[in-house]
DNA sequence: TGTTAATATGACCGATCGGTCATTAATCCA
DNA sequence: TGGATTAATGACCGATCGGTCATATTAACA
């Protein structure tokens, strides 16, 4: 008898258009009538599905942070140097659309809307990055492709914060394309001879 | 006969209070009340030296980089590769509130404040931070303790936005100080060897 | 001390925003 | 098709914010 509607695909679809006027406008500027609009839905509707506006900021967050911890997860050990670098070098050249989704993360996380539950997980979530890299980096130190003498879990986490910085840097100023991409290689480069153990070849 | 005020000291003051209020309660959440408070004036006074809140908020952040680039600007150059490390290192080992600054900086920084003027104005404060490290590679490559394929000028520049991204990470999510050093000695160990002139002694 | 010009004040205003809810529209089944 | 139930709507509300301005206060000089 009743109406039925797909919740999570609507859930889903208001989240891509609220994501979407975010990025153009900016977190604390987009008012709930701007993604109503932008999903062609109703102010009211919205509501229906998502109890608050931070609610929704929150559960894109989420969506997002989950998206990239299942990727992580699905990838397996680098078995040499050269992997890993291509593997850093990739997790820094994101498509300019997702580095624009940067800019507006950090303007959620900023104090006027982070609870301290929000960022703690969101901590997790670059915590749990940081180990992404520590363990890739012990595993090629077992194997004699970086050197002994390096601490994998800060230098693990110390480099989740570098590529932050680095994918941050190109959404907030619009670094183009091309010297993203030089920037990007000589940071691999450095990061390659930095690691490398003493007694791999070359 | 009148009532006279320094108005530069006063100006200095009520920004002085205004960014002890950002840093708490963050930007978007701070109200020009509550920087009048703080600033123990009210409201209306806080108008007679700044036309609004956006242009005190832009003062904020052009006192802040201003002192930074005569910083940059006073440093003479570094004649060993240590000593550009060293440099390095204690650049990212900021104290713990300028760390909380810069969560706020980030949040300014978001697409619901900046304008374009004000993002190219920022945007060129780090060019010149990555001119400023490409300086000190270019002399340390002459002095033959940097390897000379790097190119100086994306090193520096993806230099400044790495060293961003971990103070920036300190300030958002409270790592600690133990942690925090851990994490800056391991990126700075790494930087060396990266650098490092294979001709170099060591 | 009285005068006067600069400075400080905070009640007030228009605008806007997040959120609500009585009403309407849509859809499925009998 | 008609009735029952869910879904969608948008006018409306209370609260809040940035900004103004008529008024009060202050301090330098005669």
């Amino acid at each position: 008898m009743p109406k039925i509607v797909d919740k999570e695909k609507m859930r889903n679809d208001i989240l891509d258009a609220a994501m979407r006027v975010f990025v153009e406008k900016g977190y604390h500027a987009t008012t709930v009538s701007n993604v109503a609009e932008a999903a062609s839905l109703a102010k009211g509707t919205l509501y229906i599905y998502f109890k608050s506006k931070d609610a929704m900021t929150t559960a894109i967050v989420d969506r997002h942070l989950a998206g990239i911890t299942e990727q992580i997860a699905a990838e397996t050990l680098c078995q040499t140097l050269d992997a890993f670098l291509e593997d850093l070098q990739q997790t820094m050249d994101v498509p300019a659309e997702q580095a624009a989704f940067h800019r507006v993360f950090f303007e959620v996380f900023g104090p006027s809307f982070a609870s301290d539950e929000f960022t703690d997980h969101v901590a997790q979530f670059f915590d749990k990055l940081g180990s992404y890299y520590a363990k890739q980096i012990a595993h090629l130190q077992k194997k004699g492709e970086i050197a002994e003498h390096h601490n994998a879990v800060s230098l693990g986490r110390v480099l989740a914060s570098m590529l932050d910085g680095v994918v941050l840097h190109k959404g907030l100023f619009g670094i183009s394309e091309r010297r993203h991409r030089s920037m990007i290689k000589d940071a691999v480069t450095m990061f390659g001879k930095g690691l490398q153990s003493p007694t791999s070849s070359e």
